[in-house]
RNA sequence: GGAGAGGUGGCAGAGUGGUUUAAUGCAGCUGUCUUGAAAACAGCCGUGGCGCAAGUCACCGGGAGUUCGAAUCUCCCCCUCUCCGCCA
């Protein structure tokens, strides 16, 4: 979240950002509710600091003779902080609420626009591949070698769910593993989280309250099932000051992602591309102020690596103001083009939060022994999602009889170098 | 799921109604001494809110209550540990 401080003292700057991002927040309740709060505040511990000098001296002086008298003017006292108290706090409660619903700000150089039509192409590598027949989208690929059942994966779960099988199902883990490892040996350093978390940790997240339609849950229990590792991995260290040497931090982990998405029926329904369960590497960076503009450039230049290495067409797009997350100040989408679909696929999205997350998690750090405590810059970024980098490497290496060649750096993690057509 | 014991500052650990601005120790920082270090000695050493400031308020797992006054008493909840049960 932002500042109370920073909304009063820059108004203009966040009524105009929510504007760009095409939303709304209660800014002049908010302004009003903080003025109310102040004023409050002022009174109850003018209160309170009366009640705590004429109480000590009442301890003080046991035998004293206006002792009676003392204590009925300080239970009088009492009844009014309470009052004031009921006041103060449901003023606070208001305030924090609605503050919990205003978004990041938005970096400069963000493109103004209403959705993804206004993203910006900033940089597209690699060639199209060019084939001598039609190539074909996955799901056709996938039926000529058996690699992706849909049937029984909506027998099981339902629609928008799959089974992956044989040398597919393999060629996703050593998407999986093959990534991981290229993050780990570029610095970054492992963790295995968990995929279910408390309520306190997605609004510490920035995934609540606003999101709370897109997420599965335990009917029972405090858990929510993540839709990315982005929300364990910014609850690490909440309510924790970390030491300086401790920054920059680089973190990355694998998890499946969870998310309940209202998709039209009838709308991209086909393939693996929109489903409710998916893979996806997620690298996470906290560091100081000063250096995250640095690695967010680093992030992207991670994330490129994957598709560089793979040998496949990318875009990097920069998002506009309507189409850029809650959380993120700026960020930079990946994309590989997907022959078979003819189709740019997302499939990393890389972000800078600044300190919105840092502020709601209650994370800070000493620069310095004896130097006052400050918020790291915190940033996420995919490194990649493989379900949908699979659907790439599929219909990129695809062959005229639906074989698909895997791509060099897998042969390791593949034990084979093509996926037969049958 | 059942029974028991606990939760106090970075750590250890006192504190069961009123100079507690939470004792003391360890760790850490600064200084004196020393060629340097150690030791010794002295001082410092939590977070957040409000306020121009002086200052003030809050925080002893979380919440509610009793009281003029709560770390301390009452109730509810959460978590940790030990044992039992179940389990990959």
């Amino acid at each position: 979240m932002l500042s109370i401080q920073f909304i009063r003292e820059n108004t203009e700057r966040v009524k105009r950002d929510l504007a760009l991002r095409n939303t709304t927040a209660p800014i002049e309740r908010i302004l009003q509710l903080d003025e109310q709060r102040r004023d409050l505040l002022q009174q109850v511990e003018q209160l309170r600091s009366k009640r705590n000098t004429v109480s000590k001296a009442i301890g003080a002086a046991k035998e004293s003779g206006d002792r009676e008298q003392r204590i009925m003017e300080m239970r009088l006292v009492g009844d009014e902080i309470d009052r004031l108290d009921a006041v103060l706090k449901k003023v606070e409660t208001e305030l924090q609420a609605h503050l919990y619903e205003v978004p990041n700000i938005l970096d400069p150089s963000v493109p103004p626009g209403f959705d993804e039509d206004s993203n910006v192409v900033v940089e597209t590598c690699g060639e199209k591949p060019r084939f001598g027949f039609q190539p074909k989208p996955h799901w056709e690929l996938a039926e000529v070698n058996g690699g992706i059942d849909f049937a029984r994966g909506v027998k099981m779960a339902g629609s928008r769910f799959f089974v992956l099988n044989g040398p597919t199902a393999r060629l996703h883990r050593a998407l999986t593993q093959w990534m991981l490892n290229s993050h780990i040996d570029a610095g970054f350093e492992e963790r295995y989280v968990p995929y279910m978390l408390s309520e306190a940790s997605f609004y510490a997240a920035g995934q609540l309250p606003k999101f709370r339609e897109n997420l599965y849950r335990d009917a029972e229990e405090d858990y929510y099932f993540i839709p990315t590792a982005e929300v364990a991995l910014v609850n690490l260290y909440r309510d924790e000051i970390l030491p300086a040497e401790s920054l920059p931090k680089r973190l990355v982990a694998h998890t499946p992602c969870f998310r309940r998405e209202k998709v039209s029926a009838g709308r991209e329904v086909r393939g693996i591309k929109r489903v409710f369960q998916f893979e996806k590497v997620e690298m996470f960076v906290y560091c100081e102020p000063e250096q995250s503009e640095a690695e967010l450039e680093q992030l992207i230049l991670r994330a490129r690596s994957i598709p560089e290495a793979l040998n496949l067409p990318y875009r990097v797009v920069q998002l506009c103001s309507g189409d850029i997350g809650f959380n993120a100040t700026k960020t930079f989408d990946i994309e590989i083009y997907a022959p078979g679909v003819d189709e740019w696929i997302e499939v990393s999205s890389v972000s800078n939060c600044l300190d919105f997350q840092a502020r709601r998690a209650n994370i800070r750090y000493r620069p310095a022994l004896d130097a006052p405590i400050r918020r790291p810059h915190m940033l996420n970024g995919s490194g990649l999602a493989p379900g949908r980098t699979l659907i790439a490497v599929m219909e990129n290496y695809q062959q005229e009889d639906g074989s698909i060649v895997v791509p060099a750096v897998l042969q390791p993690y593949m034990g084979m170098d093509v996926i037969p057509a049958s």
